[in-house]
DNA sequence: TTTAATTAATCAAACGTTTGTATTATATCA
DNA sequence: TGATATAATACAAACGTTTGATTAATTAAA
């Protein structure tokens, strides 16, 4: 499915996407299936039809974009990877998934903040999966994720920092191109940022850097000054 | 006003906190007059007499967190304090900002990613004069904040590292709250962490040198590979 | 100091609109 | 002809807001 048919992609690829588009900008409870369905082509009728109502669209889009985000943390390497290698090629994964699924992606995280009670099965899966993951990596570097400090700063560190370049990216195209439909005149002010390869690697050997270099650091001077465990 | 008045709080900040405890949880939008005016024990006709719609309450708390957000940020210290101090102060000030005002301060951050049009020129105030602030602080460690690169790593970093963690603290302790009105058995995995000022203490200690030493050591790696400015 | 006028606070009820979903009917294609 | 897909419409419930009446508190005039 989701290929072409009558010169269009298929109605249900057309809701996902209309809906995903909607609700990063406005939130999930904010928007109505009418919208979703205007904004689609579609009579709000298929909503129904083939998401089963609203909240399945949402399901849909949230168990794409963690099913993506958990295989680029997963597939970052083993205990046979050397820890600084490992890291990078996280760091790379989870910037990669981003830039591939930046809508699903900010949706996810945003609504992960929310109490959504068709949710709650998944969440708590989700987030299961997710600490068994960061236990075994963080272990790897010699952090002990199960104290509580520890864990209260680097659980979610690494996607939120990640999470918030591209929600203030997305932020930023969404002015440009509001700022561009005005009259010409006002356009002198917009700078112009190319979010290409090449910044992104700028951006991953930064925040690699950042990241390994500041938990090895900070860990340590904490276990030296309130004592190891 | 907000005095005690026949043995209860006024109405106003009533609603007020209602509205904050509701909206924190499942989001602004999800929220309805009816259900604020329930939790709070008032009339629904209040909410537009004391807030003049259900969006002035939300009007209210956001101004209400900027405020204290920003002074807490500004009155870290000047171009005369040291930078490290000036960090360390900075990281405390916002600590406490949080553990003072938690749930304002997570609407807050969970509200600035949505576009919600009642809020379009509040927003706009809020984030020049938070970017003016943060151009001024990281200059003075020697960040060229007008680095692409850079202000997409740092702008917000700090912020969005100290509210990850409270945001996973308040989930923590929803689900410990549900979790208790169960029976007695089920208890016993509840793992219970004293978010005490012991513990930040160590909690800023370890951000100080994450974030103050991964900034330099990221920031002057970065120059050497890729070139000055 | 009592009375009258004014303001503030609260209430139940209803406003018109929009919500998500369900039903039923009509095309389209095998 | 039977299954799949689309459409128009209906529906109860919930939405944010407004109303007009009522009470309590305050001020002004007598």
């Amino acid at each position: 499915m989701a290929t072409k048919n009558n010169g269009q992609i298929d109605p249900k690829r057309r809701i996902f996407e209309a809906a995903a588009a909607l609700f990063v900008n406005k939130g999930y409870s904010a928007i109505g299936v009418r919208e979703i369905a205007k904004e689609a082509g579609v009579n709000i009728a298929m909503i129904n039809y083939y998401f089963g109502g609203k909240s399945g669209i949402l399901k849909d889009i949230l168990e794409d974009a963690f099913g993506k985000y958990y295989h680029a943390q997963a597939s970052a390497g083993d205990n046979s990877t050397p820890p600084e290698e490992r890291v990078r090629n996280l760091v790379a994964n989870v910037v990669q998934f981003f830039r591939e699924n930046t809508t699903e992606a900010l949706i996810f995280f945003n609504s992960a903040v929310l109490d959504i009670p068709e949710l709650k099965g998944l969440k708590e899966k989700w987030s299961k999966m997710y600490s068994d993951l960061m236990l075994e990596l963080f272990l790897q570097m010699g952090v002990e994720l199960k104290d509580p400090v520890h864990a209260s700063i680097y659980n979610g560190f690494l996607g939120g920092m990640i999470k918030n370049h591209f929600q203030y990216r997305y932020e930023l195209e969404k002015n440009k191109k509001t700022a561009e439909a005005c009259v010409e005149g006002d356009k002198k002010e917009l700078k112009h940022i190319e979010f290409d390869d090449l910044f992104y690697q700028r951006y991953v050997d930064l925040l690699v850097h950042q990241y390994f270099h500041g938990v090895i650091y900070a860990t340590q001077k904490d276990k030296m000054k309130y004592g190891p465990k």
